[in-house]
DNA sequence: AATATCAATGTAAGCGCTTACATTGATTTA
DNA sequence: TAAATCAATGTAAGCGCTTACATTGATATT
């Protein structure tokens, strides 16, 4: 490693017989300078291997062109897809991408909304609504623009996901629509996800609609694991009457419930429907396949990146930009089986 | 949004009727200021919603506490599940985490890590050692601390990972015990990615060494995705003699290779053996379930950013750490049919 | 030819923070 | 009790950059 020091502004101003002004606009702004000054400047940069300093950059121009995404986890492949593709889309407005996530805990959001406010990100990306007011504050007062994603939000915020609680109802109505009567859900946890919460609601407001009280229509909260999937599933089994049909929270949680039910000996979806959410890869590849609900995640997230920037950049944009999911019928939704106990 | 003025370090000083440089020291070195001052000092802090400006901190302590990870995809659940660990990590350690992909291209890691240099990153984390010289060369001449991930590397430098070789050595030394003779690879494609190009040479050496020319051993390499692992699959099962084992280059190329078994009305593994790399969590969730070799991701992540920090903080560190792997004996691999054309 | 105009460049004041050094007052030492 | 010591805090000089404003000299206008 060389102990050059690194060369300064002030270094080039002088090799290049300008002032530092002069050097600051050749890089930030170069038809403010005359071709024959710049291209000395831009000569002696070279020469010196001169990159500005970020620190004082971002100082002095109150901009850091860093926009920070809290996510949940990148563990979970929604996430880490949608977030593959906001850093591509924005690498191409040239800001780079501050990571931190949150376990799904909004005290840690809040923590993380900290370090990257001080950090002087330009905007950020937050997933989904559900948090406290006071950190939604924090961001205001501070003037950071920020949207949710993943969802989309109440009367204030701005948006860019789909309509979870729509989508939940869609495909309940066609598992109604197929005979079932006796559902069943495994969703994530709701508390403080709203994502999770929306897609229950979705579930229970359906059933209500088509006679199934509330009462009757069994949920377990479960983290996104197979785990916990086969586990609740497990318990759901042991219910008398027995369930159905299992509409689970995600993905993950529909293929943990598949894994269990080959375990019991249960036919998917001769003895048991299973549905899923989010169309990962996996659901297409499991046997049998998973009918699921598909999210363009990646299209979520270059969306995300444009009107982040445009939030920035103070340009206009609509307050919610909904990405549209469909139902991807696949083999683990079937009519119920007969019932012999009737 | 409020046009309060962020809090400055001056305001928090006056508030408390202190200096900023104690101020200052209650924010970096807490125990140099006197308890009764530091609770005042913090009460301020507080009451004003202060978070350091991260400019001026780093414009005048020369660090930013920001470390930067050039990985080729978020998309591969591989890399989205070690970030996620090196992040959480990292956290613990005050630090946070810029993130950028290169899509597998040296080019763009180059220009990646210009603008992570650019933005003064304590530290560098870059996947493999695969890369031109040049652009080590521009690390090491600014002297930004910097390992390569998931693999071990040559002579220089320094390296979190493990023996890709060894591995892919070991589990075809496997499948030749189960008598298989005529092998075949799907591998990742392996220009400028080192993990690939070893596996590949795991596979090939070892089969060399039990009598198998190179030669009569094919090998296709494909880009990591379903559909080119279906496809590969494809190909190999149209040539005469058909392979009775197709070993992946990872576990997705295994899948696609698997159902496209399926579509062929190929039985796995009575009729063609099939094994993959990493144990990502599709591995054992299709049927039948993969037989493939686990990488410990996670512990991975940890390990790279604690070697990170060592070397951030020039404390002394091991030049290469090797994370055991494991072959994970599950159903896609059996002995190879009987072969009725002897 | 005198004046107004304007583009190109220079001057210099900070941006918010850290830190070397200076100051202060209490405690220890002789 | 005076001197020495030391912990706690203050003072103030930058860190490298951007940018409002000032200056200059050339060109356009009358």
């Amino acid at each position: 490693m060389s102990d050059f020091a690194k060369p300064t502004l002030d270094d080039v101003a002088r090799a290049a017989g300008v002032s530092t002004a002069t050097v600051s606009r050749c890089l930030n702004a170069p038809d403010r300078v005359i071709a024959p000054t710049r291209e000395r400047v831009m000569k002696a940069v070279e020469a010196l291997g001169y990159t500005p300093d970020f620190g004082g950059r971002a100082l002095a121009s109150r901009r850091t062109n860093t926009v920070g995404a809290i996510i949940p986890t990148m563990d979970n492949a929604i996430f880490a897809r949608g977030l593959q593709s906001f850093q591509e889309a924005l690498s191409k407005f040239g800001k780079t991408l501050l990571v931190a996530s949150s376990g799904y805990s909004p005290a840690r959001e809040r923590e993380q909304m900290e370090v990257m406010a001080g950090r002087g990100v330009d905007g950020m990306l937050l997933i989904g609504s559900a948090r406290p007011d006071s950190s939604v504050d924090f961001l205001r007062r501070r003037g950071i623009p920020f949207l949710g994603a993943w969802n989309l939000g109440d009367a204030e915020g701005y948006f860019v996901g789909f309509d979870n609680h729509a989508a939940a109802a869609e495909l309940t109505q066609m598992v109604l629509d197929k005979g079932h009567r006796r559902l069943a859900m495994i969703a994530g946890i709701s508390q403080m996800n709203d994502r999770a919460a929306d897609r229950m609601e979705g579930v229970r407001a359906t059933a209500e609609r088509a006679g199934i009280a509330r009462a009757q229509l069994p949920v377990i909260e479960a983290a996104y694991t197979f785990d916990d999937g086969a586990r609740a599933f497990g318990e759901l089994m042991a219910l008398s009457p027995r369930p159905t049909a299992v509409m689970c929270g995600n993905d993950v949680l529909a293929v943990g419930a598949m894994q269990k039910a080959r375990e019991l000996g249960l036919g998917v979806p001769e003895d048991v429907s299973i549905t899923g959410f989010d169309d990962i890869d996996l659901a297409s590849v499991v046997a049998p396949k998973l009918t699921t609900i598909r999210v363009p995640h990646r299209r979520m997230g270059e969306a995300a990146a444009e009107m982040l920037i445009k939030l920035i950049n103070k340009q206009p944009v609509e307050r919610q930009i909904e990405i549209p999911t469909a139902i991807v019928e696949r083999d683990t939704l079937g009519p119920p089986p007969v019932d012999h106990s009737a």
